[in-house]
DNA sequence: GTGCAGAAATTGGTTGGACCATTGAACCAC
DNA sequence: GTGGTTCAATGGTCCAACCAATTTCTGCAC
């Protein structure tokens, strides 16, 4: 028997179609994120559904982080929509302890390093500018507070990802971001966490800036190094003090 | 004026309490892939919440893919789930097009590297033995058929991720697979789609079972370039007949 | 007993209406 | 201006009912 590949059909999937009328109005209207959309009871009477379908389906696009609603305020866009998008969504088990971190930073020094890589191919003179800004903001509260800022250093990766022409880096990165961050404030007692990585900040630009891939992907691999050395002294470090 | 870095703080989260609760009684149950959970009316009963809110939560977990809701049959768990999992909903925008796919194949280059490279390291004798198997079988297809074969080419590479100690890299892998999948079996017009990567799976393996991580690396990265190389052809042969 | 068609129960999907909690703007007193 | 107060708008929750698909049970024909 012949195998047919057919799509299940729904034959009611009204919440998948009041994602794509939204969709397709979302776009008509060139909403950008940060604007507001429609209210619920709005939606609910120009779809002719009940309101109580339309949360459903926000509820989705809530779940995807395409949307963002705020109690008696509105519902609010947050990333850009089209009609022709392709969900992926990953839930990784197990990111809490010390095993999930250095996991985390495994796809990390995957990503930092191939991100890199591309953007010293692709930068232009303005990705080159808004980057090294970064980092001079990073490297200036580097010393002024005589260690490394999250906030600020975070800003200067952030800047090569959105650089690289893809922005499918961006997005898994800033998915694994709040994990990562939980850490970086807390790094399991290591005085000085990230210290050692800060001169390969400065290294790993001036590849890039000069358009050498294979020695921005070399830096970017040794920059992560250090972290992971780190997370691994505060690992032993944890050991003493260890709780069940 | 200092600044304050405080986390906004949810005071009504009935759709989280309901998920951690399930969340919680999944795993007390142990209930695994595939088994059906409480329906969602004796769940709105337990958990002394209206069935409305418990079905916004399971429509959550339905859009992350935990759960598959079947009408008049029930809600069926649909992957593992725990209590710490991190959710990483990716959405690509335009996937269809050559562009998208020429994104993900970045993503997949930066992890396939990674992933060989730290195959290289932790890989033991029986990790190594699997992939080599994957591997014979794969060449031994490539030569019947003459012409890559996607299916036994997915299984070396899978087998790679498997062995390479972080079940992210499969994960993240996985969820894109479906999109890549679906171009692999249409690659735009190509001839021998993939050919040229054949030699490079040999070459990338005996690295890895060399322990030479940085060697398995720089395979990896030639073996998808070979790739990126075929899907620009294919879009330059597309650019023929382009439609709109 | 077997097999099958139809009835009944179960379960997710949808509806409409109500009320609560939070937000933000308008307004007022000082 | 500053600091409350009021009030309308908006998302969050609840309830009770009904619809639609599926599963299970029942009873009849054989």
């Amino acid at each position: 028997m012949t195998e047919f590949s057919l799509p299940p059909i729904h034959t009611t999937a009204r919440d998948d179609a009041v994602l794509k009328a939204l969709a397709g109005f979302v776009m008509r209207e060139k909403l950008e994120p940060g604007e507001r959309l429609p209210t619920e009871r709005i939606l609910a009477e120009r779809l002719k559904v009940s309101r109580n379908t339309v949360r459903e389906a926000l509820t989705r696009w809530e779940g995807l982080g395409l949307v963002e609603r705020r109690q008696g305020s509105g519902t609010y866009l947050k990333a850009a929509v089209s009609l022709d998008m392709l969900h992926m969504p990953l839930t990784l088990a197990g990111g809490n302890d010390f095993t999930g971190l250095m996991r985390t930073l495994e796809i990390r020094r995957a990503l930092e390093a191939e991100a890199a890589a591309l953007c010293a191919i692709r930068a232009d003179k303005d990705d080159l500018a808004e980057i090294e800004r970064k980092l001079d903001i990073m490297e200036e509260e580097f010393l002024n507070r005589a260690g490394m800022s999250s906030e600020e250093d975070w800003e200067f990766h952030q800047a090569i990802y959105r650089a690289c022409g893809n922005p499918l880096f961006e997005q898994i990165i800033a998915a694994m971001h709040e994990l990562f961050h939980r850490f970086w404030e807390h790094p399991l007692g290591v005085r000085d966490f990230g210290h050692a990585s800060f001169p390969y900040h400065r290294t790993m630009f001036d590849c890039i800036a000069a358009h050498d891939p294979e020695g921005a992907r070399a830096e970017a691999l040794k920059l992560i190094a250090t972290v992971e050395d780190d997370l691994k002294r505060g690992a032993a470090n944890l050991k003493l003090s260890d709780r069940t």
